[in-house]
DNA sequence: CATTATTCTATCGCAAAACGATAATTTCGT
DNA sequence: ACGAAATTATCGTTTTGCGATAGAATAATG
């Protein structure tokens, strides 16, 4: 268990690669992502928040911390997005009739025009990325899953 | 064609459904990330830089403009980043002999040993992540093969 | 070989965005 | 009814990436 022993550091490189490779995959497809919202002129965030409202369960509603959760941010930071998102008249806020601290989050009819626009390029581009990420993907559970020396 | 057909509107649900999870699958795991590289320390981003100068292969340097590349960051706020690191002493510049004007960044023994460290805990703790990263990439791969109408 | 173009790194001011701390309002528990 | 918890909002701060610009080294061209 030496990282001395060339084997055993061989076998530490090649997770190294595999990690880094997957990284690299990711950051592609995260700033393909990126460009493609900014084209139509959003930042990619509001992208991103409005994708979570459209794909919300029937069970659920788009309240601040449903959003926090699922964007993985803090409240605050979530309450700010929605914010910018709202001034660029994406979504709007409605009060929860049932729970007035509640802020339900909507999209307005020109954010589900932009998402719909967005969904579609990237559903048309996104195949070969995928094709990447799962590559990297299956070489790096391959990687992990060698306790080392299992290499050939 | 129409997105009032209910089958067609079902269908775009479903790859929406599909892109969300995905990105939420993908926040997961660099929040998880982040969080495991700053309670060594270190910024995430700081972390990614000495991943890749570690995961080079044989044929390359570590030049400023390679690291760009692979970080996806432009050239300036790679030699920021850099100039982070360097302070944090994780890594370090040497001028390229071959070429004066190209700077050659590699880690230091500190930055080796923060490096084996983070790699080691995210190798821990990635089997489960990589898992739902494939399984929501697979749905997405399904989803987007199915050009509509084809769905059971 | 001289001169122009290109490449590479660095600097600086700026803007976007996330966070922590704090507060205000509403709802829940007892 | 009253204190505790939950929910959203505000504000100042920090981090970080970018564009524009510059300076030095190398490559290309006549």
């Amino acid at each position: 268990m030496s990282l001395d022993d060339p084997i055993e550091a061989n076998a530490t490189q090649t997770k190294l690669r595999s990690l880094a490779e997957f990284r690299f995959q990711m950051r592609k497809f995260l700033s393909f992502s990126e460009i493609a919202s900014e084209r139509c002129g959003v930042p990619a965030q509001q992208y991103q928040l409005m994708q979570v409202i459209a794909a919300i369960p029937e069970s659920q509603q788009a309240s601040i911390t449903y959003l926090a959760e699922r964007m993985i941010l803090r409240h605050n930071s979530t309450v700010e997005l929605v914010d910018r998102a709202e001034r660029a008249g994406l979504v709007h806020r409605e009060s929860d009739p049932r729970d007035m601290r509640r802020s339900l989050v909507k999209l307005t009819p020109l954010g589900q025009e932009i998402l719909n626009r967005l969904v579609a390029e990237h559903l048309a581009e996104i195949a070969p990325l995928c094709e990447h990420l799962i590559h990297a993907l299956r070489e790096l559970q391959g990687a992990v899953e060698h306790p080392a020396g299992q290499e050939i």
